[in-house]
Formats: C-alpha cells, sequence, structure tokens
DNA sequence: GCAGATAACGGGATTTTTCCCGTAGCGACC
DNA sequence: GGTCGCTACGGGAAAAATCCCGTTATCTGC
C-alpha cells in the first residue's frame, strides 16, 4: 500500500525529530520532508520530488512564521493540505490561520491517536475539527469574523503604552491632557477589542500581542 | 545488553509521546515511565517496579514544575539523574534547575544526537554540559550567583503567575485556598520586593524580569 | 529555648477600577 | 444629507484594589 506522505515544520529541532519518528511510526504515513521554519519549508518543497499531500505547521516560529508560511503554500501548492499545530488556542490565531489556508488545527498536547485520526481525516475528508477548538471556530464564524484585523487608533496605542505602567487612570489623563471619562472610554473599547476584563488582563495581552514593549 | 531506563516529564502530550517514541529508537535506551506534570511523575515513580536511571524533566510544567519536580525527586530518589528540558536558557533558571538537583540542562531545540549524547554521558560520567549553556554557567558560577538577592518564595511565586491573569484577588484567593486577606499579604511583599504600587506595576515586572512567562 | 523567616488570617478605611446610563463635535464616505 | 468612526466628556454606583492597624502557628538554625 502506498503511504501517505507527510511534512513537519517545527523550530524545536527536538520536537520536530520526535514527530518525525512518531508519525513514522503510523502505519499509514510516512515522513519526507521537515523544516525548521517557514523559509526552510518553502525551500525544501521547491526542491523535493516527494510531494507531501499533508503538511503539519507550527504556528509560532522564528523567521517565517506558521501564518505566512501556510498563505504561501496554499497559493503556490493549493494541493497540499495544511495542518496547524500550535500550543495556544486562543480565538484569533485559531481564524487566522484557517483563513491562511489551513484545513485542520491541532493544539500540541493532544495524544497521538487523534494526531494519527486527524491526519487521516484530512487526508480523507480534507478536514477534521478537534471537539476542543469546534466550539470557538464555530462561534467565531458565527459573529461574522469580527477578529480579521482588530484595529487600534493612535490614542488608543498610546493609553494602552501608558496602561501598561505603574500609573493610575488619573494620571495618565493628565498625562495625555484628557478628562478621566474619556480615559475610561479608550479602557471599555480596548477591554472589548481585546477581550479582557481588567488593566491586568489588558497589559498582558497587550504584551502577548506585541502592542507594547516591556 | 541491558538497556538504560529512561523516565520522561513533560506537559505537551504530542511532544511527551513523540519523545518517548525518539528515545526508545536510541539503541542504549529504553522509556520505562512517561508523565505529564510532576505530580504525575512522583505518582508514577512511586508505584513502578522499574525506577528509571534517569528521567528527562521538563522545567515548564503546570500543576508541579520542574524546579519543584526536580526538588522532589532529589531528595526522594537521590540515584536518579535528573535532565532538566527547557525552551528558555536564561541563567536564572538554569542555576535553579542545577541548584534543583539536575546534573545537565538543554534546550528544546538540540539536535536527537545531541540528546542522545547527553543521555550517554549523564549516564556515564553523571553529567552533561551543552556548549551552549556552558559559557552563561560558569559566568554565573563566576560571579557568586546573584540570584538570590531578591528572593521568592513558592507562594509568591504562585500568587505571582495568578496576579498575572484576568482573576481578581478573590478569585486567586480561592485558587490558592487562601483567605482574601492573606492573599493580601502576599501582594504587599511582592510590591516591596519588586519596588512597585499597582497590581500592574507588579505583573510588568514580573515579565520583565522573567519570574512569570506571557 | 528563642530569634527569625514563612505562612496564614481579620477588620476597617480609602482610593482605584469597573460598569452602567448618557451627550456632542468633526471628518469621511456614499 | 445621513450615517459611521473617532474623539472627547458627565454622573453615579458597585466592585476591586490598596493601605493601614493587628494575631497566631510552624519550622529552622544557633
Amino acid at each position: 500500500m502506498m503511504k501517505v506522505m507527510v511534512g513537519i515544520a517545527d523550530d524545536q529541532q527536538l520536537f520536530l525529530k520526535s514527530l518525525v519518528t512518531l508519525v513514522n511510526t503510523f502505519g499509514q504515513f510516512t515522513v519526507v520532508l521537515d523544516a525548521q521554519n517557514g523559509n526552510d519549508l518553502l525551500d525544501k518543497l521547491e526542491r523535493t520530488k516527494q510531494e507531501p499531500s499533508i503538511i503539519l505547521l507550527d504556528v509560532n516560529m522564528p523567521g517565517m512564521d506558521g501564518i505566512h508560511a501556510a498563505r504561501q503554500i496554499s497559493q503556490r501548492y493549493p494541493a497540499i493540505k495544511l495542518v496547524a499545530l500550535s500550543m495556544r488556542d486562543d480565538d484569533t490565531t485559531i481564524i487566522n490561520m484557517f483563513k491562511a489556508g489551513c484545513c485542520a488545527y491541532l493544539v500540541k498536547d493532544i495524544h497521538p491517536d487523534e494526531l494519527e485520526k486527524a491526519l487521516g481525516e484530512v487526508y480523507s475528508k480534507g478536514f477534521y475539527n478537534a471537539d476542543a477548538v469546534n466550539i470557538n471556530f464555530r462561534r467565531l464564524l458565527a459573529h461574522g469574523d469580527k477578529s480579521n484585523e482588530t484595529r487600534f487608533t493612535d490614542r488608543e496605542m498610546m493609553f494602552l503604552k501608558l496602561a501598561c505602567t505603574d500609573m493610575t487612570y488619573k494620571q495618565i489623563a493628565s498625562e495625555m491632557n484628557l478628562a478621566e471619562r474619556t480615559i475610561d472610554g479608550y479602557r471599555e473599547s480596548l477591554f472589548e477589542k481585546l477581550n479582557v476584563q481588567s488593566r491586568v488582563g489588558m497589559a498582558m495581552e497587550a504584551i502577548r500581542r506585541k502592542l507594547v514593549e516591556i
């Protein structure tokens, strides 16, 4: 029986090679390509004679990350099915990966059996939805994909920067030459955009999304 | 030939199982035990009849993390050699793991060959120093371990971690099974140690000093 | 056996943050 | 000309965070 050819990209070499070994134990699949980042992956795809049917793609990689890699690959190699692999399961990342052309999203602490099942379904059906992310996914599609680009105005960014310090809102207001209530308005809109419910949560999310430098 | 028995602990199940598969391909070694966190590891160590000679221990795990697990194991099972496995290579983490009883520190993007070599050396010589971390290690020992200048207790670290989220102190208190006032005590001492005057400032400083991951 | 560090807890006051209800000017775009 | 997004502002109430005043128990080291 012809085995299904799989490619894997992940920046952590140990995980990458381990995963290669694991996937090769799945009877139906064989790993024909592995890469440590997006550029590496595209290079190797161009050169190889054994084009994989499925590529397991880490979302967080230095250099070209998973989202950009997914976009490139789904354009240049539309036949290849992309499976996103990530540590986190936040809504925006999931949506972005699907929009970039992925047909499945897996978190990194799934059981190997589920990975095998997912690979099987992706190959036969063309998609796989893990129960864990399925709910969020549908909910997001339901309210029309607000996540595509959450935009922040200059004033919001300025407020966000100051909110990530020891200052009180009163101090921030005077720093920005605004009334306290105006600050409160920015706070409210940012809470909604960042999907948080406290200033600490807002600050953490700002750091996480690299909107504010530490 | 008798194979060397190895245990592995990592919170990401996929990585854990992949690594098990990988290490089992190393001729000299065989994995007899795997766990998803510190508590799980200690449980399984108590029950097993095949005590591993070496344990590969992830540093960042929920529940009981690598540092605490290392302390417990090196006390209860001094014969077991501990190898720390981490994504990061910052000085304090390395020092802490060595102080907790580890005899090697590996970053997660090493090549499988180096892992095999490291396991071999740890088994035969009792230690292994990767070139990459060797320099930092020596430098740190040279200037006398400044990392103890501000000490944080275990409970303080736990509180700090939770304080860097959207949770209220009330929620944190119930998460840690403590009264609100006790939480307030931790807050006060951390404000002083970190030299801040608000929770946001505390969270930012915690991130800056890499006491808490984002 | 006592000092010192750590951990846990209580009451009360004040400030800050959060969450509601709103209004209004201005520029852009169809 | 109307609607939409951004900016800016007001008052009031509830919840959370901050800052005081304390206490008790345990463990570790000298």
